[in-house]
DNA sequence: TTGAAATCTGTGGTCTAACCACACTGTAAT
DNA sequence: ATTACAGTGTGGTTAGACCACAGATTTCAA
């Protein structure tokens, strides 16, 4: 087994025993090195790895940013991995597109009413009408879909569908500028997000789960993007 | 930007131009190094980050097997990824078990009768007949699942759905132990198997959607892991 | 001629030791 | 009291060395 894995399966027990916790900051990478018997380079291997999984994030100086701290940010770390198999053409991005739909359409129809994304969800939908570029438009528009995902409260299908988006991000962006007439695709999109917001709230799932399918496909194949059919 | 992304970036880059390609081997580390005008430590850290994604694998020595080569396992990465987050108690297993069987169901729906990957499913299941420990019946109940969520022809979503499973294999490997009769299991578990690819098989694949989901919830819950009820 | 042993070459894996930039902390000079 | 400055500890980066490994080549003896 290759030193860094070795640090790597330490760190992962501290953090399975309970004595690493999210927020907790890990010891200095040569405090670590002296401790493992290993090279101050292994122990940065590892730490590099944690930190592209999302589990950690290093800042230098000192105070509160400084040292390398646990987080929790699986949807960052998922999306750069997926990006890059999509990199190596191995990941279509249609099946990504499709994925998405999938899984945003089951937290449509989970949604629960009332818990906080949902308000936020909405907040965000006033913002977007006011949004003076593509760019913040489609900030938001990201925010948007999270806090919709979020609602129906299970954070695995949150993480991914966020990285689902996150790996064709540049992607989509690109595909803004094929649209003939962004104004008009604005307003639709606009109107799209208001009644699903408004089919989740009125208890609606199976209504919210058809609308957000029709969106998600709906904006990738005006795009350009195919997308494999529904099944009957 | 710090120096190992700067690596990252133009790794990325000559994977997305195809410069780079499946199976094609990475420049060595010393040459990328002179190349990029680093230090062999960043190019190294860089190469650590992908092979944690599952897009490079590093091998020592000399032929074959040697080299940095590009390769395409999306599945035991993210898998690694969503473990260390299960560590830090931040996604709970329940989550994990409820997004499998939102995928998998959704794969035993979708799943196109004829393919490879259901006569595999079958040798599958006769070879689980035959297994002698249960260890081994194990790995080819994973073999099985996987399988069978390629028959729906999305690599996202079997990727995906191999890695919750690995996420919580340790995991499940403990549960088993908590069985009272693993023969009474183990036999109802094969007799499920072959009702789903049956179910698959006659075309029926609302059937086939609710018999994975009875099937999986059912293995965890009987194992004492607690699963969200699914939508009314 | 043949076969085995030694050497060569290039790969990733590891380590050491040094220096840098940064951000805060304490102290000293104003 | 305020300001300026040195001190301390963090991660970031580098250079250079050595190791184990595995295949290719050469050497040399049977």
């Amino acid at each position: 087994m290759r030193t860094h894995e070795l640090v790597l399966q330490w760190i992962e027990k501290q953090l399975s025993d309970g004595d690493l916790t999210l927020g907790g900051r890990l010891p200095g990478e040569r405090a670590m090195a002296e401790q493992l018997q290993v090279s101050r380079t292994s122990v940065r291997e590892a730490v590099r790895i944690l930190e592209a999984m999302g589990v950690v994030r290093a800042g230098v100086g000192s105070g509160k940013d400084a040292g390398t701290v646990v987080i929790a940010e699986p949807g960052s770390a998922l999306g750069s991995t997926l990006r890059l198999h999509v990199a190596t053409r191995h990941l279509p991005v249609a099946d990504i597109v499709e994925t998405r739909v999938l899984l945003e359409s089951w937290a449509a129809e989970r949604a629960h009413v009332g818990v906080p994304a949902l308000e936020e969800a909405a907040e965000l939908l006033d913002q977007m009408d006011a949004a003076p570029d593509i760019d913040s438009f489609l900030a938001l528009d990201a925010r948007f879909h999270v806090a919709l995902a979020q609602a129906a409260g299970n954070s695995v299908v949150s993480a991914m569908m966020a990285s689902l988006r996150g790996a064709i991000e540049n992607y989509a962006g690109e595909l803004t500028g094929n649209l003939p007439d962004w104004n008009a695709t604005c307003s639709r999109l606009r109107a799209e997000h208001r009644a699903i917001l408004a089919a989740v709230n009125n208890n609606d799932g199976g209504k919210a789960a058809e609308l957000v399918a029709a969106h998600i496909q709906g904006f990738y194949k005006k795009a350009g993007v195919g997308s494999n059919p529904p099944p009957k």
